[in-house]
DNA sequence: GCCAACGTTGGC
DNA sequence: GCCAACGTTGGC
């Protein structure tokens, strides 16, 4: 299984909002980039994400899992465009700000940290662990 | 609110 | 196919 991170702001499209949907998801449409765009490709059903908001509160709130692959993302008629739908898992305990990450050495490689802007993600699972561990959140 | 970093676009 | 110009993102 595969770990990623999922990029949002609290005024587009907030944590509260992710969970009011539950088990049936909301696709993660919105993504123009192609990096972001292939990653997205190479999820699969099951894949656990970090749902992170940058701008205002910078931090990871939140676990999310991949419940439908790549698909057309349906708020354009672009078709270079796909993304994949993500359903709440839970929320973090403790939320985990970029502070904190930026400040811990075993993190330096995220990517969150080496390239800001991207805004879907891999995360290696030594990471997971070490992020979920500092929001006092089960990592499985 | 500023600006650096990055990605995309379009003229040549 | 190169690269300058432009737009966007996101941390500060």
């Amino acid at each position: 299984m595969a770990y990623w991170l999922f990029k949002s702001e609290t005024s587009t499209w907030s944590w509260d909002d992710q969970v009011a949907k539950g088990d049936a998801g909301e696709e993660w449409d919105g993504v123009r980039n192609y990096q972001a765009r292939n990653f997205m490709r190479e999820m699969k059903i099951g894949d656990r994400g970090f749902f992170y908001l940058s701008q205002k509160e910078k931090s990871v709130v939140g676990i999310v899992e991949v419940c439908a692959t790549a698909h057309p993302d349906s708020t354009t008629d672009d078709d270079r465009w796909e993304c994949v739908d993500i359903k709440a898992v839970r929320s973090f305990e403790k939320s985990v700000s970029l502070d904190q990450i930026k400040a811990n050495e075993s993190l330096a490689e995220m990517v969150l940290v080496k390239n800001s802007r991207l805004s879907v993600q891999p995360v290696a699972a030594d990471e997971w662990k070490t992020v979920c561990a500092m929001g006092q959140t089960k990592a499985d």
